[in-house]
DNA sequence: CTGAAAGCGCTTACAG
DNA sequence: CTGAAAGCGCTTACAG
């Protein structure tokens, strides 16, 4: 910076100025600073920028130990806003372990954290409202109290997958076969699922919402118990995510059972495996990289505007139909 | 800090020294200290410390846009061994896009970084070689004057991926469907795939070893070319990952081939959906989440010994034997 | 074994 | 609009 400074004959002063604040200085003389900045290829130093300044362009994102494509596309989308911007982007896979996870490993260190909690977390939840830095809650709809939030709006998607299912299938014969209960995106799944039906006239009960996990054969056992007790007419399965979703055409195929002719299958998420399938499963696209992005925005501009109201960003969720389901008007 | 010294009534510098190196500091002081450190809940500031010692905590990965699940893989692996070393992790996506990405946007920054180069990229080598701090480069084969680096063997596994095949079909009916020919992987895999045919008496030529993209789309295609040209007895396929040998899988599902009985399929990677399939995919491990943990501890000892000759970690690959294949002695 | 002091490279009131 | 100067919180020779 001195060399700088030397080169353009000014002061330091100034040529931080020119960095951080342009309106300050007089347009030749920041040319020329620019000139000699540019010559020299200089690059400012972020530790003594960071001491001075006491925040970095550094920030966290923690994610719980979930599924592989979910955790990367997520991740694409929240880098790609925040290089963006300016800012680097740190990363920790712990938002599970260790309470102290990331938030207290790097406290002071970044400019403020983006966490996703997908189950309820009240420890980890205390530590946000008591941490200096600011944070943003990724996929939690619950204990907001001032705290930015980015949500996925399961309600759109389920509404349309079971308003697609209803297109052939009646309503008493439509399942909902989730993950977790305690799970937020099963959760709100689960209640639209009942909701929507509840409107067409048949409130669902226990039997056809279903809460296991987020997998394979949980699908598959879950689909088999279903598959095993309805017979006849054709049957609408909306799954609590893809993997599970499989599962139940794992089921329907152990019994000979076509799909989509005898069973009409939704996914939520629209992973890979969405694609891969055959048929094509058809789901509820959710845009993880627009999550990941927006919650770096929010991020940046609560660090940006410290003040501003907690904004709480709620992304839509979309159905794509593919071969696994009847078309909505038979 | 200043709190600290006046706390255990020592100097800033013996605080200093009681975190830095404690073998100069008296036990009795030491104790003092680090009491008063506890009671005041002191963290040092890293960017004060960062100004002093010209170096972080931090360590910066480089990942080019692939396949979700591998990169989460190994992200995963490297973030845990970085934090148990008391280091954090920098990422960045753009390994392939802007040159300049993170090696530039991160200098004097970061303490380290490691690239995945999956492909020949010698503006990206010429940085490397230029950069200031250590790098340590992950799946790249060549130019390595003097670079740590991280591989996977891929020897191992796709010797006993061909040893497998030939146990129950003749080396003549062997196919090598590959993804990118320059993709240090597929090369690789495809050259032993040859190799080892050679060895039992049947160098294959080009219409054997081929060459497309990592796609599904490429395996559908190139397996309905391969499976309408071989007709009577079982032909066997090594993939060059598993997305191949699915498309393969589906192209033996158009003409009605039963798979494993008329078509062995071997896929590469071990991913999620080779345990998804039906049958499942026997396919060759790639330890993912040990070659992040490699890189992130390959740089780890370059920065803690920056004179330490070159190392290159070679981590094993391992065949394993699902439905797709038939058992190696029948 | 410990302290006083200089200095890392920046930013920012404070004067002018 | 610009510069001189103080100070951010640490580390590290240098003395003792």
């Amino acid at each position: 910076m001195e060399d700088v400074a030397k080169a353009a004959a000014v002061s330091t002063a100034t040529v931080s100025r020119v960095l951080n604040s342009p309106e300050l200085v007089a347009p030749e003389t920041a040319a020329r600073v620019q000139r000699a900045i540019q010559d020299l290829g200089y690059r400012p130093n972020v530790f003594a920028q960071g001491l001075m300044t006491r925040k970095s362009r550094l920030l966290g994102i923690a994610l719980p130990d979930i599924h592989g494509e979910f955790y990367s596309e997520l991740l694409r989308g929240a880098d790609a806003e925040a290089r963006r911007q300016g800012y680097h982007l740190l990363i920790s896979s712990e938002a599970r372990d260790d309470e102290s996870g990331l938030i207290g490993s790097a406290a002071g260190f970044v400019a403020g954290v983006a966490v996703m909690l997908t189950e309820p977390n009240e420890a980890l939840w205390k530590q946000i409202r008591e941490a200096s830095e600011p944070f943003v809650v990724i996929d939690s709809d619950i204990g907001a109290a001032g705290v930015d939030r980015v949500l996925v709006d399961n309600a759109i998607g389920t509404r349309d997958a079971v308003d697609h299912l209803l297109g052939s299938v009646k309503p008493e014969r439509c399942y909902f076969v989730g993950g977790p209960r305690e799970n937020f995106d099963t959760e709100q799944r689960a209640r639209v699922f009942a909701d929507t039906l509840s409107e067409r006239g048949h409130r669902p009960d226990e039997r056809h919402v279903r809460f296991g996990d987020y997998s394979v054969d949980w699908g598959h056992r879950c689909g088999g118990e279903i598959l095993a007790a309805a017979n006849g007419e054709p049957i609408g399965v909306l799954a609590g995510n893809d993997e599970i979703a499989f599962g139940v055409m794992l089921a329907a195929a152990d019994r000979g059972l076509n799909v989509p002719g005898k069973v009409r299958i939704i996914g939520f998420d629209d992973t890979r495996l969405a694609t891969l399938l055959r048929p094509g499963l058809t789901t509820v696209r959710v845009p993880m990289a627009q999550v990941g992005a927006a919650a770096i925005a929010a991020l940046i501009a609560r660090i940006d505007e410290p003040g501003r109201p907690a904004s709480c960003t709620r992304l839509p969720t979309e159905l794509v139909v593919r071969g696994t389901s009847a078309p909505a008007k038979p």
